[in-house]
RNA sequence: GGAGAGGUGGCAGAGUGGUCGAAUGCGGCGGACUUGAAAUCCGUUGAGCCCAAAGGGCUCCGGGGGUUCGAAUCCCUCCCUCUCCGCCA
């Protein structure tokens, strides 16, 4: 897997630099510092041996002096080979004395490489650091709701759940999804498919319009590359759908955070193209191993989903600022809608590998008679960036620095979807159109069933 | 898919075995000249890593491998780009 990769990650391939690449916390913290680190990661429950870490990284240091000495003497002696050449000296005795030299650098380097190898195996497994303000826990139930916004509706009836309502609109056909693709995907139809559209429309023209992001359109296959500098690699293979073709591997995409933040990758932006955003529709395919048998109904989870995506690169003092923003975009969408939901703070245990701090929003569903996860908002600070050589040049250095990334949905359109289904829907089972998505549905105030 | 050409520093573009991290031009930055600007002239201007106080050293000319004392330069292979043909939305 590693060759084919490398491969594929042009300008940021050579030895020399993949040693500072592909890292996601920082060498020189990792370096002074392991104990500390360990401490830290144990907070999110990830076990990292500091004392092995260190270990390796001081044979690390010891076989690249001795490698870079080596390899120093042999230029010497090159250069004394071509100069007694040019006057026209015998050179046969000293390209004798080179030659051994040569086995003693190409066992140096191999072992170099190697120790290197390991030790970036090491790195690119270690998840990131929490942020002081994440709470600690180790799952779920240690998140924190920091605020709710809107009114659980009151209905008179039982509430149906989007499965039965999209059943009586004739809209929403898993039977059909199952019968051409399998389990967890999803048929929609009319009406229901004209409001998925218009809600993936509206999410996208609010970010653009009254947000400042730049709309992208991306591909939705990505190399390996890609994927390792979000960090889905190499740890979640298990989770992404992949394909072959002319010999290369391609995955479908399971957020379009990956290809939006990789835009960024190789990349040396000057400080005034800071802060940038990026919103992007796009399906979202995921395989979902290790969920069986959870959320089996509906459509809360499929291999396939549509999802408007936020991506924002900033200067790294400026994040957690960006953080509180982005999340408020995909706040403004829910509230918008007028959908009741809540924020939650994700707990040190529950939060995604590349993230340093997360906030969940979670959307109101009278089917479930609870709050269901519709969008997650991550500050990933430089974890992603350094994986990815996505760096700016800050004026205060003059040099090129890892700038942060950040990330977020705004919203989820599937889940979405249901929750306007289940949040509007009517005792006689209609469903009323969002005012704010009436345009985007040709007038149209009511979703009637069939 | 077939045939051909090519991938070199922010860009353009030289370099076909030795002192080349790389000519030259443009762009950028600093300075001179100018009331200011333009023009002109001078200087400067890639990234990463190691040891480190200064300083010294190593790596990188699309990726990987090979030949050689020595590779941007030769060989193999992969990727990508361009032109023509075919096919296609």
């Amino acid at each position: 897997m590693w060759s084919a990769f490398w491969q594929q990650w042009r300008g940021l391939d050579s030895p020399g630099q993949f040693r500072k690449q592909y890292t996601m916390l920082d060498q020189k913290a990792l370096r002074q510092d392991p104990e500390t680190i360990a401490t830290a990661l144990e907070w999110r429950g990830h076990v990292f041996d500091a004392g092995a870490y260190a270990g390796l990284e001081a044979r690390r240091r010891e076989l690249q002096s001795r490698t870079e000495a080596l390899q120093h003497e042999r230029n010497e002696r090159s250069r004394a080979i071509g100069e007694a050449k040019r006057r026209g000296e015998d050179i046969e005795p000293l390209k004798a004395q080179v030659g051994e030299l040569g086995e003693a650098l190409k066992n140096a380097e191999a072992e170099l490489q190697a120790v290197q190898a390991r030790l970036r195996d090491i790195q690119l497994g270690l998840p990131n650091l929490p942020h002081d303000s994440v709470p600690p826990g180790a799952d779920e139930s240690d998140n924190v709701e920091i605020r709710r916004w809107g009114e659980q509706p009151a209905f008179e009836f039982r509430p149906r759940d989007h499965v039965e309502l999209g059943e009586r609109l004739d809209g929403l056909d898993f039977d059909a999804g199952a019968r051409l693709s399998g389990s967890r995907f999803v048929v929609m139809r009319g009406q229901i498919a004209r409001l998925h559209r218009a809600l993936a429309q509206f999410m996208l023209d609010v970010h653009v319009e009254a947000h400042g992001y730049t709309e992208a359109y991306v591909p939705y296959l990505v190399n390996e590359g890609a994927l390792i500098g979000t960090g889905q690699l190499p740890k979640f293979a298990e989770d992404l759908f992949a394909t072959e073709h002319a010999e290369q591997t391609l995955h479908l995409i399971p957020t379009a955070e990956v290809p939006l933040t990789n835009l960024a990758a190789g990349q040396i932006l000057e400080a005034d193209a800071l802060p940038r955003g990026y919103v992007c529709h796009s399906p979202c395919f995921r395989s979902e191993a290790g969920s069986y048998g959870r959320d089996t109904r509906g459509m809360i989870r499929q291999h396939q989903f549509d999802k408007v995506e936020l991506v924002q690169l900033t200067r790294p003092d400026d994040s957690y600022a960006a953080l509180e923003r982005l999340t408020g975009h995909a706040e403004a969408v829910l509230q918008r809608l007028e959908l009741p939901y809540r924020v939650v703070t994700l707990c040190a245990g529950d939060m995604g590998f590349a993230a340093a701090k997360t906030y969940d929003l979670e959307v109101w569903l009278p089917g479930q008679d609870t709050y269901r996860e519709i969008s997650s908002c991550s500050n990933t600070e430089a974890f992603q960036a350094r994986r990815m050589q996505a760096r700016w040049r800050n004026p205060d250095t003059g040099r090129p620095e890892p700038l942060h990334t950040l990330n977020g949905s705004a919203l989820a359109v599937g889940r979405c979807l249901v929750a306007v289904l289940e949040n509007n829907q009517q005792a006689d089972g209609r469903v009323a159109v969002p005012s704010v998505l009436r345009p985007y549905m040709g007038g149209r105030e009511w979703l009637e069933p069939v």
